[in-house]
DNA sequence: AGTTACTTGCGATTGTGAACACAAGTACAA
DNA sequence: TTGTACTTGTGTTCACAATCGCAAGTAACT
């Protein structure tokens, strides 16, 4: 199969599917399964089989016509793809109701992520122990970067996201994810992603028949 | 100034911006503004005046050229749009850490929303007391269609998503927050928000400048 | 009344990604 | 070796949303 599709621009929403793909492929690999179709990946995931073959044929060609696509092949790509073969770790900021959460949280392990820090203010959190994680005074930022740890959760008060940004960034942080409901200004090397719980669940109102 | 744009198809991605301006507008207030512009809120929110404009446009004419936007009632328009008038009952299923977090968030209050019910199927958090919610257990799931609560938050284990989705809409929910990794199937009347905090983290690296 | 500074609303243009449709590759059975 | 069923990769088309540019409205000062 000739390709000739290759130098292109990687749309940013086929990033943003990337991880989508990747659940769905570990969780088949997980259920003993080698090989998959595009289609059956889709309609696993609930997308387009389309939509799939497009994303992956930015990259190049993985499948085999006719067969499908190996899945720990594919794994591997994706992750290479995403740079997640390292073996992530991330520095969790503010261990309240939402930090906690997220610590416990299981889900990162798919991608090759750890929370391998965490910090608050509180000195009744200050030195306890979650997840295997002692928890820090936010004054020890600054060590993230001796330490090897350039992506950052935020997860403290609205009011005191900016500030936590401005430290996380002069301790080398180069990537951020955003939980607290504001907008934060960062030196434009710096790649902020922002996830607002509440937004989300103010727009399905909106979609929803009338009584 | 005349209006001719009103009968457009709002896009989708307007309304994904409105909680966001809402969330603007309501800090303002709070901070004692009374009217605004929307280069003003656009910078507050990091985004484009235009694209401000341009999104209120499709509704109607809500600001005065020269001035700007009154604040106050811009939010009623903002919320009228949304549905967020009635102030909406939200039902959670799964009482663990991420429902936890999400039964004490303060965020959704901005929105008019309040986490009304919450279900669990461990005998140990039944009957608990969490935020003044008591923890039911989930098989009291159909009641909450005579409760008028047609709105859930589902953070249950992966593998008990679709079982979820299922009894809630059943009881008559029509709108659901899914914070479980799985894709999950409703009929089409019902509409259904995903989010995956590990996927939005795992989208970091890709963008980080390399080493 | 005229001038300046400001701001909205929105048609028109541009850009981006979704969706399609099919050529070409593979496997297997007869 | 031919035929059938299946599946990928991708050029092309179409739909939608981002962005631009500006006419027109407002306020305040002189």
């Amino acid at each position: 199969m000739v390709q000739l599709m290759r130098y292109h621009r990687i749309p940013d929403e086929t990033i943003r599917r990337l991880p989508l793909y990747l659940r769905g492929l570990t969780f088949l690999s997980e259920e003993g399964r080698t090989s998959v179709s595009s289609h059956n990946l889709a309609d696993f995931l609930g997308v387009n089989a389309w939509q799939i073959r497009k994303d992956f044929s930015y990259f190049g060609a993985f499948g085999t016509p006719g067969v499908g696509y190996k899945i720990e092949k594919l794994e591997k790509q994706v992750k290479k793809i995403l740079r997640l073969n390292a073996g992530n770790k991330a520095a969790l900021v503010g261990v309240g109701n939402l930090g906690s959460a997220v610590m416990a949280y299981a889900g990162f392990g798919i991608y090759g992520f750890t929370v391998a820090a965490a910090f608050d203010t509180s000195p009744k959190k200050i030195g306890r122990k979650v997840n295997n994680i002692r928890i820090e005074n936010v004054s020890n930022l600054q060590t993230l970067k001796k330490r090897r740890i350039n992506i950052a959760i935020i997860a403290v008060p609205r009011d005191f996201a900016q500030k936590t940004a401005d430290t996380l960034v002069k301790a080398g942080v180069r990537g951020i994810l955003n939980f607290s409901p504001r907008h934060i200004t960062v030196p434009k090397k710096v790649k902020v992603i922002t996830i607002d719980i509440a937004m989300d669940l103010a727009r399905l109102p909106y979609y929803m028949p009338a009584n």
